[in-house]
DNA sequence: CGGCATCCAATTCGATACTG
DNA sequence: CAGTATCGAATTGGATGCCG
């Protein structure tokens, strides 16, 4: 092609591109609690009850929700075990672990980020870390 | 060391230190639209209507509060210029910049999830996308 | 155990109007 | 332009009780 893109067009495109991503990705992961799902269940299948003690704070009924979202969205799937009492499984399908880099990405910065803290705290953890940076 | 971590505690250990990295990450990207004016800002400076102008749908008021969120966590500078009518510009830190690669990430994500979607409704893109997956 | 239903409180979000 | 103020709507969340 002959016909040249100026700077301006070239980062409006890209920009546009980006951040259509970005809002198609976040759809699916909207709410407080789907990146925490995924990353719990992207160590392996995980009953209810697990996935309710291994995220502290969510009620029951958030998490019923949430799962039932990710269902829809064929992240995840659902597997009713004929148990004494009932008990049901849930696992990422694999596109839901195709997820897996992005929530290990946002691990990683976890990780960093609670270094950054704890060094300018000079290893005082306060309960408002977050206004300390 | 001679003491053997069994597969069940090495789980239990990675995958608690996992989730709490994810649980810092999102209580610092909270809220509908964090990330979204992070990947607006990781192509560069942006004054406060460019930023409302990009980010379809945010109001004033959500873009004002989550902005100031972004800069009380260090994420984001403001600066105000001496322009006819007041301008202020938004620029990510350099610790804001430090986030890009997690950006990135979910924008990558999303555009492979947006021709995932195209493909399974061979070229018909539903408004209800999400319910086809 | 794994939910759903209901009621209610708290928080978040959005539209509009207004200011320096 | 870059916000703030205000109100009301929507979402989120907790508690409790019930069911198979």
């Amino acid at each position: 092609m002959s016909t040249k893109l100026n700077k301006e067009d070239f980062d409006q495109d890209v920009c546009g591109a980006h951040h259509m991503a970005i809002r198609d990705t976040m759809d699916i992961l909207n709410g407080k609690w789907k990146i925490r799902i995924i990353g719990m269940l992207s160590f392996g299948p995980r009953r209810f009850m697990e996935l309710k003690s291994g995220i502290e704070g969510i009620a029951a009924k958030m998490l019923s929700k949430e799962l039932r979202d990710l269902e829809v969205n064929g992240l995840v799937t659902r597997t009713v075990l004929n148990t004494k009492p009932i008990t049901v499984e849930y696992e990422l399908s694999r596109y839901g672990y195709s997820l897996k880099p992005v929530i290990d990405g946002i691990a990683a910065w976890g990780i960093e980020h609670r270094k950054t803290i704890i060094n300018m705290t000079k290893g005082r953890v306060s309960e408002h870390h977050k206004c300390y940076l």
